[in-house]
DNA sequence: CTAGAAACATTCAAGTTCTAAATATGGTGA
DNA sequence: TCACCATATTTAGAACTTGAATGTTTCTAG
């Protein structure tokens, strides 16, 4: 019992608006959350994504962007004292991103923000770790 | 054996990730297939949305966007004879939008396209097919 | 039937995000 | 050393987004 191609593409081409649909609702979950704080959604992401000192090209990276775009993030969040641009203890071209403490203080608040009421609490644990897996094999096998 | 909400939260935060890279993958792969077409990512989902004439509002929906934006991108698109603005046959407040000869066969070749090495190729079809129950699951229950 | 509220589309202003190309500087290996 | 790669930034231009305001038209409560 096999589907006919055809179907098989519209089938596809809905299961990806839905992936979109997700996304789209993260980020709006995420961008209202950040505006709370004073920040825009790249901002709220870049604080997300710093985990620990990083250079640029690292955190553009994980926030899946330029490093040109990542510059322009920086900058603000510089400018609001949230993060330092340290030259790198190793690597002279390269600048090490820290934290200042105003920026730890307001990361731990926006993860804390972000985790209530997150768009996967329709999902039970072993839903999301069903989901996690196939998520995992659709982004690797490419 | 529960799992600790510390790291529930963690997990979450890292399938949140995983969800924005997929649909990150999606868009790239639009954006590929869009430009050897001439058209940018939006005027692409557009495009793929117009499964028949519809108002601004039905389309701005469908690319989960504000009408003020779907009229940026209509514009564009209008311009390049892909698609009209009729007067609506029952709402004169109404515009509705269809799409030119040229807008259909353009279209056909985008579906096309984006049917081909799909990102979503890494899964069998019964995995779609959990991973779709498992997103509207998602999406409904907010 | 009429006045007020709501809906549709557009415009405008301001800002954010993105790509692409160019630049300056520093590292690396033949 | 010298040619080549990597890091970060700058710049220019475009695209995208939001939010508010506007002009029509429709709906609806009274």
């Amino acid at each position: 019992m096999t589907t006919p191609p055809e179907s098989q593409a519209v089938a596809e081409r809905e299961l990806c608006g839905l992936v979109n649909g997700l996304a789209q609702q993260i980020a709006n979950h995420v961008r209202e959350r950040a505006v709370t704080l004073g920040l825009t959604s790249a901002q709220a992401t870049a604080l997300r994504e710093m985990t620990g000192p990083m250079t640029m090209r690292e955190l553009a990276e994980r926030m899946s962007c330029e490093p040109s775009n990542a510059t322009f993030v920086v900058d603000k969040l510089e400018k609001q004292g949230l993060i330092e641009r340290r030259a790198h203890p190793t690597d002279r071209r390269a600048k090490q991103l820290v934290l200042t403490a105003a920026g730890s203080t307001l990361r731990e608040r926006l993860l804390e923000l972000l985790a209530r009421e997150s768009p996967l609490a329709g999902l039970s644990t072993q839903q999301q770790r069903a989901l996690q897996d196939l998520l995992e094999q659709a982004i690797i096998h490419r």
